[in-house]
RNA sequence: GCCGGGAUGGCGGAAUUGGCAGACGCGCUGGACUUAGGAUCCAGUGCCGUAAAAGGCGUGCAGGUUCAAGUCCUGUUCCCGGCACCA
């Protein structure tokens, strides 16, 4: 015996992960297959996929964790049998590449290519079992190639078009912004630094076009969190409403006019002013189609010959039927409308401006202030205020004159710019109301306060208020009142009804409104795909031929961020002649946002070599099926940006014919942030973690596993470094126990399919046993549905100290033989468990313990329920609400018995003694008895 | 303001449907082994209480439903994330 201590203690060494990592490391490098999905199969198909991480230079902790949910994930996936795709890529273009070239003189190809080389390495070391087979670079021309093919069908459908607006304008990126990339008002990768506003030519895509089927096709992915679907909702904005046409009433333009042609003339008399009545104004309007007619009529009126050019100008102002169009979700309300309120930039109130130098003052005040509070980001606690415009708009329900305002509070990318104010049932238009003393008209009375019995008070005139009939102001609902022919009507009749009463008489209609805007996708930038378009003197916008395609990016640039677009200064690049005449011509010098890159990638990997198309759509129809990627996996900062994209562009390719899904991922999965002392992981807080040092310290499995066991997936995990410690630990504990009881005798091979016995085994034999398949059976269920990784691997730490405790497993067995295969089962098995999550360490064992096939593809095990069942159960007992005792009962024991017993029990005696018993409930799982 | 998510020991976190609160890990305490232990193995560890028991109290807070509530209902506080004058 001394002498076989001595080989235990030589085989109980200490685990060593570096020398064991390093040798499956080598294995593997040696086979590229590995991981490798099979193009056609017989068996099912998964595909599951991680975000693509921009190569900044190394992989942080996020990534890691990112990457082992995904790992584990496909690696039990492989084990159950499945075709599995689990590909890895490069979101390559982007500014970081630039700032680099421009702090250390390296060409951005450069660096992001040699970034990507690092960040592969650490991948491989990390044991990720990726098919680098499909690996994509986004930054290279085989791939953007194919961005541009995309444009070019976008702008066929009219789906990619040039506009002049008003767009986001990061100053440190130098570059324009989507609106999903501006948070806060500032950029998002510079979160210190407020968004510009600037006016610019840009490429936009008609992402609105889609805006309702991305909106209405959310409640079809039940497979993705609730979180993500609400934020792409609230992003998508849809609110139902009425446009109605609020027709500017001429009179003060008309007076305006005559009042310039009058001063012009250097007669100026207030007599002649004062004579400038509505009545007139509106007689002088009717001729105005007439210009003899109309020099006529103001002669007689005022005694004044005019001018040809002076005829034109009254006209002019006379004919231009101003509409002021309004977009409301409360047209109920609408006979209770005292003004109408405009955006600054609205193009009325520019026009009106034109006309009215101090009114040309205020409103560009207001123009700066709006910008100011957007900018500081206090757009929402601006205080409102406005101006008058000494206008009048015509409500067309019933004809009122009401003044027309331009307010600070009025967004002109929202709806129409315009709204109609109704300070009776409008918090804001309340606000604006009180401070500036427009009329507050009631014409809604609520039908009862609150939301019902249960009763949530009114904001205001809740209970004790003044009665309903009173109230100066509500949001209720209720009925119409003071609101001619609707009088009477409930608020939802009024706004069904409204509408089209509007609609028949031609002043309105109920529209739909999108907070979603058109994606603005030109950056002037160089790192990115180059817009394959041409601008040509003669032909002007012309679109490169798909036989051009790809426009390569040139190398050797200078690059600043400063002046426009790099590319402006390449005349190689710029200069170009007009696919249509041949003449000289200029390329577009933007380039697109990267976010394109990665709105299509995922279908690249499925065919990622083609050349002669995105990829080839069977082979993409075969792995994304019916309802598109298995299980994607990434951080929730993507949940509006990318992942908005990626639907649109699906629905694109859809519309397109290149594939047949309606989306791009069937379930997603938006893992938590790493974190360390309670705070984000950054450089300038010292607390960052750096993967290589946790691989080189605790090895890769003990760094992937810590990141699945210190916190649920989908929550922020905080690093502990004396975590990851126990981790290492219970890992080395596995490696004991294995390579402890790996010596020949207990090597007796068992077939997978045949289960041992229970009734052939002795008590603790049976209970380890039971223990393993209660332990496959939480794994098992947890990959199925939950995902909290942090409980199977607790249960699999569980299983391992039940082996520790039962030490001598071996020698209770009843014969050498059955406890030999049992050890055996249990080390297999505890193995074939640990797969998906410690990889080394795991292959390490397989072929300690002599199997032979790989253990990548190895059948994950199987729970047998008669295996996993207790032999007996333990019954708590409570007596009035508190637990006082337990009793033992084998399984199925009756009710009756059950009850007796626990009444029976010494312990229970004590307690109900003496009282009357109420009633004894036995639930399955616990007898309460109830006295008094 | 609106919409999500959360609050459980000294710490990270367990507790699929209302049914033994605190699994598992960390930390701490004690023991074993040892020349040594920052290795390993074993045991203990919510709080109060007790020599030890018994017993009592405990899931942000206040109520409620129930034989039974971390879990359901009502109200409320705080924290995290998203959106925010969206008409």
């Amino acid at each position: 015996m001394p002498q076989e201590e001595h080989t235990a203690s030589m085989r109980d060494e200490r685990y060593n992960p570096e020398q064991v990592e390093k040798k499956w490391f080598e294995r593997w490098q040696q086979d590229s297959a590995l991981y490798a999905a099979e193009p056609h199969s017989t068996k099912p198909k998964y595909y599951v996929l991680e975000m693509l991480p921009y190569p900044s230079g190394a992989l942080h902790m996020g990534h890691v964790r990112n990457y082992a949910i995904g790992d584990a994930l496909a690696r039990y996936m492989w084990m159950n049998g499945y075709n599995v795709l689990h590909p890895m890529g490069w979101d390559s273009f982007g500014l970081p590449a630039e700032n680099a070239a421009i702090s250390a003189k390296v060409p951005p190809r450069e660096w992001t290519l040699r970034n990507v080389a690092n960040m592969k390495a650490q991948m491989k070391r990390l044991g990720f079992g990726y098919d680098w087979s499909r690996e994509v670079t986004t930054c290279l021309p085989e791939y953007y190639k194919w961005n541009q093919w995309f444009f070019l069908k976008l702008f066929e459908r009219g789906l990619a078009y040039r506009k002049k607006s008003r767009v986001n304008w990061c100053p440190k990126c130098a570059t324009v912004l989507a609106n999903e990339q501006v948070v806060g008002g500032c950029c998002w990768r510079h979160e210190d630094t407020l968004v510009e506003q600037r006016e610019l030519e840009q490429w936009f895509l008609r992402t609105t076009k889609y805006a309702e089927e991305l909106l209405r096709d959310l409640d079809r992915l039940p497979g993705w969190p609730e979180k993500v679907r609400t934020m792409q909702r609230n992003w998508i904005g849809r609110s139902e409403g009425a446009q109605v046409d609020f027709r500017l009433d001429q009179s003060k333009r008309v007076a305006d006019t005559f009042r310039r042609i009058v001063s012009r003339k250097g007669t100026v008399e207030q007599i002649l002013i004062d004579r400038l009545t509505p009545d007139l104004v509106e007689r002088v309007a009717e001729l105005s189609q007439d210009a003899t007619q109309l020099s006529m009529a103001f002669e007689e009126a005022f005694g004044l010959d005019l001018s040809k050019a002076e005829i034109d100008a009254l006209q002019l102002a006379l004919k231009d039927d101003v509409n002021i169009s309004v977009f409301t979700t409360r047209i109920d309300t609408i006979f209770g409308a005292t003004s109408v309120q405009l955006a600054p930039q609205h193009a009325i109130t520019q026009k009106l401006a034109a006309a009215d130098p101090e009114l040309r003052k205020k409103v560009d005040q207001l123009i700066a202030e709006q910008a100011k509070a957007r900018e500081t980001g206090d757009i929402g606690n601006i205080e409102k205020h406005g101006v008058n415009t000494g206008h009048f708009a015509v409500n067309p329900f019933n004809g009122e004159k009401v003044p027309v305002w331009v307010a600070n509070y009025i967004l002109m990318d929202y709806g129409t710019g315009a709204i109609m104010s109704v300070p009776a049932h409008d918090e804001r238009d309340y606000e604006f109301a009180k401070k500036y003393s427009i009329e507050i008209r009631q014409v809604i009375v609520p039908t009862k306060y609150g939301n019902g019995e249960t009763g949530v008070p009114a904001r205001r005139g809740g209970p004790g208020g003044p009665p309903l009939h009173e109230l100066p102001f509500t949001t209720l609902d209720g009925k119409l009142i003071n609101s001619g022919k609707f009088t009477g009507l409930t608020c939802d009749e009024a706004i069904q009804k409204m509408p089209a009463f509007a609609e028949q008489h031609g002043f309105g209609k109920a529209t739909v409104t999108f907070r979603l805007k058109d994606w603005g996708i030109s950056r002037q930038r160089y790192w990115g795909t180059p817009i394959p378009m041409v601008y040509c003197e003669k032909d002007g916008v012309v679109p490169v031929p798909e036989k051009d395609l790809p426009i390569i990016l040139p190398e050797n640039v200078e690059i600043t961020l400063a002046g426009g677009s790099p590319l402006q200064r390449v005349p190689e690049f710029m200069n170009t002649t007009c696919p249509k005449c041949g003449g000289p011509a200029r390329r577009e010098t933007d380039t697109m946002d990267t976010f394109v890159d990665s709105s299509w990638y995922f279908y690249r990997y499925t065919d990622a070599h083609n050349d002669r198309a995105p990829f080839d759509s069977k082979i993409a129809g075969y792995w994304f099926g019916e309802k598109g990627i298995d299980q994607y996996i990434g951080g929730v900062e993507h949940a509006i940006l990318h992942l908005i994209y990626s639907r649109f562009w699906t629905k694109f390719m859809r519309d397109i014919g290149l594939i047949k899904n309606d989306e791009p991922v069937e379930r997603l999965f938006t893992q938590g942030m790493v974190i360390k002392d309670g705070a984000k992981m950054s450089k300038s807080l010292g607390n960052v973690v750096s993967p290589d040092e946790m691989v080189a310290r605790f090895g890769a499995d003990a760094a992937r596993m810590y990141s699945l066991f210190a916190a649920p997936p989908d929550r922020d995990l905080d690093w502990q470094e004396t975590g990851i410690e126990g981790i290492q630990r219970f890992l080395g504990r596995v490696y004991r126990f294995v390579s402890r009881n790996s010596s020949v005798e207990t090597q007796v091979p068992t077939s997978p399919n045949q289960t041992l016995q229970a009734t052939s085994l002795p008590p603790e034999a049976r209970a380890i046993q039971r223990k393993l398949h209660q332990t496959i059976k939480r794994v098992t269920d947890d990959f199925q549905g939950r995902w909290h990784f942090n409980t199977c691997i607790a249960a699999i730490m569980e299983f391992v100290n039940e082996l520790y405790s039962q030490t001598a497993v071996g020698e209770r067995a009843s014969s050498p033989a059955i406890a030999g295969s049992l050890l055996a089962d249990l080390q297999r098995n505890l193995v074939l468990l640990l797969a998906p999550f410690a990889p080394y360490l795991a292959h390490e064992l397989w072929e300690m313990l002599g199997e032979k096939a790989n253990l990548l593809k190895a059948p994950w095990p199987k729970y047998d329920p008669e295996l996993a069942k207790e032999d007996e159960l333990e019954i708590p007992v409570q007596v009035n609400g508190k637990l006082r005792s337990k009793i033992v009962v084998a399984p199925g024991t009756s009710e009756e018995e059950i009850k007796q017993k626990a009444l029976a029990d010494e312990k229970i005696q004590s307690y109900i003694a003496g009282k009357q018993i109420v009633k004894v409930i036995f639930t399955g799982k616990l007898v309460s008895i109830v006295v008094r």
